[in-house]
DNA sequence: CTTGGTATG
DNA sequence: CATAACAAG
C-alpha cells in the first residue's frame, strides 16, 4: 500500500510539466496533493487524473492553496477541515480526511496543507493559531485502533537536521523556535515521523527547495513534507523515501513516498 | 534616410525575443517605438539600444502604453504630447515630437500611439476625443515648409483594403464608421499615407494581427500602423514597406519602413 | 524565482 | 492570446 504526499505548487502548471507521468511512475494507492491552486473545473478540458477516485478541497479564493486526495481505493469516509464543535474555518481548503479499506481494518489519511507564515506577520499569527487547533484536533486520532496517517506540507522544519542552514534561518518562518517546539509537542502527543524513523537521525534529505538562486542544485533545502503515523499505523511501515529527483521538473517540492505492509 | 515605426508590444519582451537583431537588420536612421510598456530604468541591466540617441515618453502607469524615439541623427528639438495652449494631458506617453537634421532642412518625426478603444466604452469615448484633438493639433504641420512625418500605431484601419474582414468588423473599435471618417478628414487636411501611395489601392498588406487563433498565419490582419507625410515630405518618398516577416517573432505588429531620398 | 489572477490590448 | 503588475509562496 503506497501513500504519497506532494505539494504540486499549482496542479495546472504541474500537469503541463508532466505530473501524469510521475504519478504513473510512482504508482500511489493514495495520493495526497497540496497547493493545487485550482478548482476542478479549471483543469484542462479532457484531462483526467490517472487514478480512480478523487476528492477536492479547493480554497474559496481563486488560484490559492487547496488540497486534493486521489485514490485507487474506495473512499469509505470523506471529511474536509477540522470536523468538530470547535470548527476552524477551512475556506482555504487545507484539510481533507479520508478513510479507505486497508487489510482487515481501515486506513485514515489526513491530507494537510499548513499555512505559510513567510509573507506577513498576520499570516504567521494565523499559522500559529492554526497549528494549535491542529494539534488539539489531531489528538483524537493518536489512540485510534485504526491506523491514521497525518500527511502533507507542514511548512515547518523540525530539527537542525531538517534544514540546510539552521543558524541562518533561526528567524525565518518555518524554523522559528515556537514552531519547532510545536512540532516536538505534536510528536510527543503520539505522532511518529515515518521518514525520520526509517532513515534515522542524519542531516537531510530535504523535500523543498526555494526557487530563488540555485537552491535545488546546491541542495539548500528544507524537510517540511511529512507522513506522521499514530501508534496503530506504525508497525505497518515498510519503506519511506523522498523522491528527490522525481519531482524536480514538476514542483519545488519533492514527493514523499511511504509504503505500508498490508 | 530610413524611418521605421513599430509597436513592439512591450519592449522588455521584444528584447528577449531579439529586438536588437531586428533593429540591426532593418538599420533605421530614426526608429519610432510604441507600446514600450516600461520605464527606461526597468530595461535589462547592461542592455543598450543599438542606436546613438534615445528619447523616452513612458506612461505614468507601470507596464502600460508609452513611446520611445531612437535615432542615429541628432535631436534638434524634442517635445512630448500635444504641445499647445489646448494641451491634452499626455500621462499615457502617447506622443513624441522630434526634429532632426535632414539634407539642407530639418525632418520632424511625430511618434504617435493612439489609444485603443476596444476594451471599454469609456476608452472608445476617450479615443474619439483624443483623435479630434490630434487632428486639430496636427493641422499646424501640414503647411510647414519643413518635411513632417506623422507616424505610429493609429489603431484605426482606414478603408476596406486595410482590414481582412471589413463587414465582420463594422462594429469593432478601430473600424467604426466615425473612426474611418476621421481618418478621411485627417488625409483631407493635408496628410499623405506614404505606404498606400507607394503600393497603390489593393487589399492589404496588413501591419497587425491578433494573437488569438491563427490570425497571423492566416493573414487575417489590419493595417493600423502608418507613416503620414505633409506636402513638404511627400516628394522625398523613395520606398515604403511593411516588414511582415521581420517583426514576426518580436511583436504582434510588423515594422513599417519608409526610405526618404535626402 | 514561480504560480496564477487581473487589467489591458 | 500575450504583456506586464501584483499577491502569495
Amino acid at each position: 500500500m503506497r501513500i504519497v504526499t506532494w505539494n504540486v505548487n499549482g496542479i495546472r502548471a504541474a500537469i503541463r510539466k508532466g505530473l501524469d507521468e510521475f504519478v504513473e511512475r510512482i504508482a500511489p494507492d493514495i495520493l495526497l496533493l497540496q497547493e493545487v491552486r485550482a478548482f476542478e473545473e479549471q483543469l484542462p478540458k479532457g484531462w483526467k487524473p490517472g487514478m480512480d477516485e478523487t476528492v477536492w478541497n479547493p480554497a474559496e479564493k481563486k488560484g490559492y492553496s487547496g488540497t486534493a486526495t486521489w485514490a485507487n481505493r474506495e473512499f469509505v469516509e470523506i471529511g474536509r477541515g477540522m470536523e468538530s464543535s470547535l470548527d476552524r474555518d477551512d475556506s482555504e481548503g487545507r484539510i481533507i480526511h479520508t478513510k479507505h479499506p486497508f487489510a482487515n481494518t481501515s486506513l485514515h489519511c489526513i491530507n494537510i496543507y499548513l499555512p505559510s507564515g513567510s509573507n506577513k506577520e498576520e499570516r504567521q499569527l494565523y499559522k500559529e493559531g492554526w497549528i494549535e487547533d491542529l494539534l488539539n484536533w489531531a489528538q483524537r486520532f493518536t489512540d485510534h485502533d485504526e491506523p491514521v496517517l497525518l500527511c502533507g506540507d507542514l511548512n515547518i522544519a523540525h530539527t537542525e537536521n531538517d534544514i540546510w542552514n539552521p543558524s541562518g534561518n533561526r528567524f525565518t518562518s518555518g524554523f522559528l523556535p515556537q514552531e519547532r517546539e510545536w512540532f516536538s509537542r505534536l510528536l510527543a502527543s503520539g505522532w511518529h515521523d515515518l521518514f525520520r524513523i526509517k532513515v534515522g537521525e542524519q542531516k537531510g534529505p530535504y523535500s523543498w527547495w526555494s526557487n530563488r538562486g540555485q537552491a535545488r542544485a546546491k541542495d539548500r533545502g528544507w524537510r517540511i513534507d511529512y507522513v506522521l503515523a499514530n501508534a496503530a499505523a506504525l508497525p505497518m511501515l515498510a519503506s519511506a523515501e523522498i523522491m528527490r529527483e522525481g519531482g524536480l521538473v514538476v514542483s519545488d517540492h519533492a514527493p514523499v513516498i511511504i509504503d505500508l505492509a498490508e
